[in-house]
DNA sequence: AAAGGATCGTAGAGCGATCTACACACCCCA
DNA sequence: TGGGGTGTGTAGATCGCTCTACGATCCTTT
């Protein structure tokens, strides 16, 4: 069963028993609770409890909480010296039901993705100093975007940066409309939600100027699986980064008058390597690869190196410059568009959002070539 | 300002201004909504809207959704139609106040981690049919792991993994009481919670015997920083990973009457780069690294490559067998511990625990060493 | 035809917070 | 002395859902 459709999401699954709570006040239930193990745990403690112990009322204690208006210094020493002694906590999901959740949704395609990774650091370190939890929700195998981000709609996050996702962008911009939204990577216009995206076209002309400068003219260009069937929604301006990348190679290689070749793989690595060992295999192989994204150039790498063959033979130029690639082993030529600054960007975005703003904003991030040892001049021949 | 202490986490910063939602009657409000923005948007269904629109109860509608008994075919093919028809989706906060919030959570060290990633993938994978969504909070930089746990709890999970937490095993059980938990990667013994270990001994033990087998007599161990200051829970039983494979590397020197060498950096693989570079400066450099963790091992393996070295100058063994310690271009011999089998299993012993187990299982996952080119006999003389 | 048992559905009381509206002091000044 | 602030604190409705208790049918059975 899929699990995330509008029904499955809600429903439980019949062998697993719902959690029982003992509320304020005892449930007078005839059934023994069935997680007994907890069943005499004491209970924690609520904002009445600490109201009562305090000797004021609720909302004076969620006054206090809230940093709110209208709190003498007697009153919050008073408050906060109960919420100490009982080792209070709110409870964030009832916070949620009329204010905010404090807790802000990051949809992950690929929870290995180095340069994912790296999105999530700088948004971590932005939210260091605010009152907001980031959450991450990684997509399962063969799982669609829509689910996770839906599924932190679902779980109220005040905002939700969803990185590149193929989702409709009418279907996102109606989650725009309840929570606000940043998206990561995808050249799209919208006035719902703010974008962030790499300036990929200045980075993959860059890593073509570079590689034929170096003397390359059979390059072949090696990228994951443009989303199938098409989506509707495909365009120009809507496209993603890869589609980008590939179109630019393909303007360049034109215009030099040379032969396109462009070989298509999965996300994952392991494809890559496979693919370019048949690259490999070919009577009359490329000199030059360029790999949509690091984590396919490790792929080539290793293919290339297994086959006894290095940079001379056959140079590759990745993007993202996820930090294996300045390994003094690896040494990837790649195209650096700060991750860092992205995930630091979007959660400045999402917080400016919740402080008011209401105009959407684009903000493009610089691509710059590193170039390294992976690429270099062919060997004559 | 620490956002994560009992009273900072619920407070809102001064600047952020409230979300306001429109609940079931229109909020009578002098005030403009702060975000103006949304203020048009169409009120999300609830529960109730799929009632009236399906011509049945609210309390039917929840049956409906909770898979619970009591509900016609007529009823339910009614109440589905009416819940297609409204898009309407469970706000997961207010099932929680009652029922379950159908979310485990994660809790991360370091979100670049690759052998904490490959745990996120197993229990992605395990999770997949279930009805549960999983979210990661990842530790900002200098946080500890009581705050991201206390943050998930805070968050009404149902289910929590924390993973080699550096946190008090008592402190832990109080969250246990409440919260089914699983530590991944201490060696803890707990009857409230359940844990997921390596066979750090057995693998720490297979690394000394292959460098030692291999003609290695100067080694070095360079592992990340103990806790400190020493936690007043330490002890034999609840070591750490890492203070394992110390004990054991000394143990083994110690009975070859060899000398001891143990350097201590951060987690992050630069410092071990640093460290590395001051060890191979030294009169008489080690011929072999046992590094606690394969990212530091990268790190030790960039000073080597960097000062011009290989394998045979000096050689390095790793632990967790992370994805790119197979690629050809560093080829790290490492100790595999499975973390995808430990994500696996993690997931599966949390469902075990909502299904109703009560007794704490304690579940070890083996270890095997993985040789590689970097580790080789070292040159004579 | 009445009793008993399924089956199906509803009413209504929570869950633990937030936030508006309002009451009560107290003080100042005319 | 009374009229307004201003500063503090409380009452109580509300958020959207869950779940127990119970009522209403309908079908068997005796």
């Amino acid at each position: 069963m899929n699990p995330f459709s509008a029904f499955t999401l809600a429903r439980a699954p019949v062998e697993c028993q719902p959690i029982y709570r003992i509320g304020n006040r005892v449930v007078t239930s005839a059934e023994p609770r069935p997680d007994g193990a907890r069943a005499g745990s004491p209970r924690p403690s609520t904002i009445e409890d600490v109201a009562r112990e305090a000797g004021v009322s609720r909302a004076a204690v969620s006054k206090v909480i809230r940093n709110a208006y209208g709190v003498s210094d007697r009153m919050r020493t008073q408050v906060e010296a109960a919420i100490e002694r009982l080792g209070y906590r709110p409870r964030v999901a009832a916070r949620a039901m009329r204010g905010a959740s404090f807790t802000l949704g990051f949809e992950i395609p690929q929870v290995g993705n180095d340069f994912l990774t790296m999105i999530v650091d700088g948004a971590t370190e932005a939210l260091a100093e605010t009152p907001y939890q980031m959450i991450i929700a990684p997509l399962g195998r063969d799982q669609k975007s829509d689910v996770a981000i839906n599924s932190l709609a679902d779980r109220q996050v005040d905002g939700i940066v969803a990185i590149s996702p193929r989702v409709d962008p009418s279907w996102l911009e109606r989650i725009a409309e309840r929570t606000p939204v940043v998206m990561i990577g995808r050249h799209d216009r919208s006035d719902r939600y703010d974008t962030i995206t790499g300036d990929d076209r200045s980075g993959a002309e860059q890593v073509m100027s570079h590689l034929v400068e170096q003397g390359h003219r059979r390059i072949t260009h090696l990228t994951i699986h443009p989303s199938r069937p098409e989506p509707p929604w495909a365009g120009q301006a809507g496209d993603e980064p890869h589609v980008i990348r590939t179109a630019v190679y393909r303007e360049r290689m034109a215009a030099l008058g040379l032969e396109q070749s462009v070989v298509h793989t999965m996300f994952d690595g392991s494809e890559a390597h496979d693919a370019t060992r048949a690259l490999l295999a070919l009577p009359e192989p490329p000199t030059a690869i360029f790999a949509g994204n690091d984590t396919l150039a490790i792929g080539v790498l290793s293919a290339i190196a297994e086959a006894g063959l290095d940079e001379r033979d056959v140079s590759v130029v990745g993007y993202d410059n996820i930090p294996i690639a300045r390994h003094p082993l690896v040494s990837l030529s790649s195209v650096d568009q700060s991750g860092v600054l992205m995930g630091r960007e979007a959660a400045r975005l999402l917080l400016e959002r919740l402080a008011g703003r209401t105009e959407a904003v684009q903000s493009q991030i610089e691509a710059t070539l590193r170039a390294r040892r992976s690429s270099a001049p062919p060997r004559r021949g």
